[in-house]
RNA sequence: UGGGGUAUAGCCAAGUUGGUAAGGCAGCGGGUUUUGAUCCCGCCAUUCGUAGGUUCGAGUCCUGCUACCCCAGCCA
């Protein structure tokens, strides 16, 4: 994948091409820091790719930092997951994992630097107090009446908040810059808060964090970062970012740079609402292959080299926008085709008989139609076989490529039948179908040159092995669902279908995730709870489909 | 007249110093095909949010509008 597709170029390259160029740096380092408060999603891997993607190719590093801040939202289970979803993408961060609670104590430091400068103090107003004082977005605010407190009163509050004599929300510390700027976020912003919380890393030892506009430039700083990456929220922030490493002692220069967030359609990406489909049982977990987190997607049988090639392709800007699903598909069935064995499975089994069949055959059936290297599997041939009801009508026009009363239809890797004539039940159902097949097609076309259109898919009804097949469609039915009111009341009801289906033996081998194509019907794999006595399997993605296309107009 | 951002096709997105609109996805038409798949061929912006201006020449420069996103957590 690589020379066809043009590199990827974006306004960060160019960025750091002309830092290289002018010699503002000798190297690049960037940083993946996410807060460990939740599991990564198809969002974060476009930062993933980003931040991994520039290291690579400017030959720097990239680190993985949990941005750790807040104790009483981050769990240890979320860190862990968060370091396998980066490695499953196909990444390596620079040494062992960092964490902004490696920095307490610097960052407690600079924080006693800037008190002792006269830019910070210890604010005792209370929250609502605070947020009055901060005026508005047209109105500027007013000055904490804790604003002129003496330095070494300060020192001395501050060291009390750290030794845990002040209880939470009694008082906070503050940068001292300009409440009447227009950035909302420097009029004197707090920066450290107390919460008497147990850490998943620093345990009992802090009952002061500070807050992420303090940690993060100073992290990125003591990193050696040279390019911050972040999401076109924090552009406001990049003000303090600089404010602050300005105002302290250190002797590195990170610059932090915008880019926007992904979106895409029928499906949510906010931390908010994909607690909410877990917690609500809108779907069964994190992993539910219809969540847009990573462990879905995987589940789902998306590759990590799809994602990737989904994450070159999308781009990065700073435009606000929303990806088509079908970029997302696109990429998945693009890998899926050239590597994908090929399977059949039949999902709405209806019998058919061919009557002038004799003794069982197993049959030779290429893995991949293109791809001679992928070997052949055996198939059994029989009597009765399986197809799907969808595939015979007892009549219809000649745009109906299948099996039809009366006429010929070629059975993938297999013979040519003739449906005679067929048994229904009380209420009119097809039960079964009576054939006839022509032995003399079995890798050819007819002897006599007639013209056979439809080719189906079968499998044989004594061999056959019951499964589970799970069909994911999207979860909702709207394309920006986070615009509603509620957002779940639009999750779509057709979201799973869950088929009793009948599947080629060689299928009981399949690895669990290893993508399949199903001949005409989609890209599926082995979901990792199935088993030899519940073969259970997941779609992927659908086949493109044209004549579904054409049909449904 | 709070501030910060963004406007190129249905979607994503190139477009370095002004030189005459890449590519991908989707779609459409045709060919091949034992998957209505794949593959192959062709089509798909006289115009870059809008109105003016500068210029021989403007998506790129200037001015005025308009639309949308973000900011008033002791969240990140």
């Amino acid at each position: 994948m690589t020379d066809s597709v043009s590199r990827p170029t974006n306004f960060i390259r160019h960025i750091i091409d002309n830092d290289l160029n002018e010699g503002i740096h000798d190297r690049v380092a960037t940083r993946f820091p996410p807060e460990p408060n939740g599991y990564l999603h198809i969002g974060h891997a476009k930062s993933i790719c980003l931040n991994f993607g520039i290291a690579k190719d400017y030959e720097g590093t990239c680190n993985l930092r949990f941005d750790d801040t807040n104790p009483e939202k981050e769990d240890i289970d979320f860190v862990n997951s968060i370091k396998h979803d980066v490695q499953w993408l196909g990444f390596q961060w620079q040494g062992k994992e960092r964490y902004s609670s490696d920095y307490f104590e610097q960052l407690h430091s600079f924080a006693v630097e800037l008190i002792s400068k006269g830019v910070a103090f210890v604010d005792f107003s209370t929250q609502e107090e605070i947020r009055e004082m901060r005026g508005t977005l047209k109105a500027p605010g007013s000055n904490s009446p804790y604003r002129d407190t003496p330095i070494e009163e300060n020192l001395a509050h501050f060291e009390k908040m750290k030794n845990g004599e002040y209880a939470e929300g009694e008082c906070c510390l503050r940068a001292k810059i300009d409440m009447s700027s227009a950035f909302m976020c420097m009029r004197d912003p707090v920066i450290y808060r107390i919460k008497f919380a147990h850490h998943h890393q620093t345990l009992d030892k802090w009952c002061i964090y500070p807050m992420y506009d303090f940690t993060h430039c100073i992290s990125d700083a003591i990193e050696g970062i040279t390019h911050s990456l972040c999401t076109l929220e924090f552009q406001d922030n990049r003000r303090l970012y600089d404010w602050v490493i300005e105002n302290i002692t250190i002797d590195c220069t990170p610059r932090q740079y915008e880019f926007s967030r992904l979106n895409l359609e029928y499906t949510v990406l906010s931390k908010r609402r994909l607690i909410q489909l877990v917690e609500d049982k809108h779907v069964d977990g994190w992993d539910d292959p219809r969540m847009p987190t990573i462990a879905g997607i995987r589940r789902r049988g998306y590759s990590p080299a799809s994602i990737r090639e989904f994450c070159l392709r999308i781009g990065v800007t700073k435009m606000d926008n929303m990806v088509e699903m079908s970029m997302l598909e696109a990429c998945i069935r693009d890998e899926l085709n050239s590597s994908a064995k090929r399977r059949m499975a039949v999902l709405d089994p209806v019998k058919i008989v061919i009557e002038n069949f004799g003794d069982d055959e197993w049959l030779d059936a290429p893995n991949h139609p293109m791809n001679e290297e992928m070997g052949t599997r055996q198939v059994p041939f029989s009597k009765e076989l399986f197809i799907e009801a969808e595939d015979f009508r007892e009549s219809a026009n000649k745009k109906y490529k299948r099996l039809v009363l009366g006429k010929e239809v070629r059975l993938r890797n297999a013979y040519v039948v003739k449906a005679e004539r067929i048994e229904k039940d009380d209420d009119g159902n097809v039960v079964c179908i009576y054939c006839s097949y022509d032995p003399d097609t079995l890798g050819k076309d007819p002897a006599d040159g007639r013209k056979v259109k439809g080719v189906i898919h079968w499998v044989s009804a004594s061999h056959a092995l019951d499964a589970e097949v799970n069909l994911y469609n999207a979860l909702f039915t709207v394309p920006n669902p986070a615009a509603e009111e509620d957002f779940a009341s639009t999750i779509n009801p057709e979201s799973l279908v869950v088929k009793n289906a009948k599947v080629e033996p060689s299928l009981s081998d399949s690895e669990p995730l290893q993508g399949l194509q199903f001949e005409r019907q989609g890209y599926f794999c082995k979901d990792p709870s199935s088993s030899t006595d519940h073969l259970v399997f997941n779609r992927t993605v659908e086949l493109r489909d044209s004549y579904a296309r054409v049909n449904s107009l």
